[in-house]
DNA sequence: CCCATTGTACGAGAACCCTCGTAGTTTGAC
DNA sequence: GTCAAACTACGAGGGTTCTCGTACAATGGG
């Protein structure tokens, strides 16, 4: 088996880059979790286990977030093992939607540096 | 009575800059409806009626449309007359989330032209 | 093969949101 | 004062969302 096929045993629908809406990804990012979850995987600009998040909430409400984000174009996820990774989809949300994730991002870093404490 | 207190009969209770929230003015900005509403307020660069708009649905929910745009700091609200004029807030928002909005409407313009046909 | 790890599926409850219709309020004009 | 115009308030219906708990599936290690 391939490396490939290896990490297909599950499927992850993705909307394709012409798919992506803009209403869908304002959407994704308007909940505190999602938007917490979009910070760290720009802060740390690699693919992430959901499990590296620790959130204040149950395992199947994450999934549920990380699904929202996935199908709203946000991030992109594949299974590696019994983890399963996330990135962002940074190429296409920039072709796309010029100047709009990187916005988001500073704007949410600075509301963070203004409400908890710079 | 002055004019100042002419315009005031209602009130339109809107956030203070220190109270707008990215979360909510992204859940504000993700309703096609109301995106649609910003984009012409930010095309004609001045205050507009409500009657201005003609949007495919009632009254009451223009109305319920622009509170929610209102009440999360995207637009600033005030009658003149029988009439209530909505603005947006770009002041402060390009204060608070610098790059935001014009992000955002960037992205709206790129998106309408490459659905709605260039 | 068994097990621990990681994440999913399903269902349910509570809350929220978009939409409408109807009835009412405020204002300015006559 | 009366009337039309512009918008609001209220309530309701239908859909979606966020959250959880429990039970289940896939993977890799010993």
């Amino acid at each position: 088996m391939t490396a490939a096929t290896k990490s297909s045993g599950r499927a992850l629908p993705h909307p394709e880059f012409g798919e992506i809406r803009l209403e869908a990804v304002l959407h994704a990012l308007s909940d505190p979790m999602r938007l917490r979850i979009v910070r760290e995987l720009a802060l740390c600009e690699r693919e992430l286990a959901c499990s590296y998040f620790e959130l204040p909430v149950t395992k199947s409400t994450t999934t549920h977030h990380f699904r929202v984000l996935r199908e709203s174009g946000v991030i992109r996820q594949c299974y590696r093992g019994t983890a399963k990774m996330s990135g962002l989809r940074r190429d296409d949300l920039d072709a796309l939607f010029p100047g709009l994730l990187d916005g988001v991002l500073r704007a949410a870093a600075r509301q963070a540096e203004r409400l908890d404490g710079a």
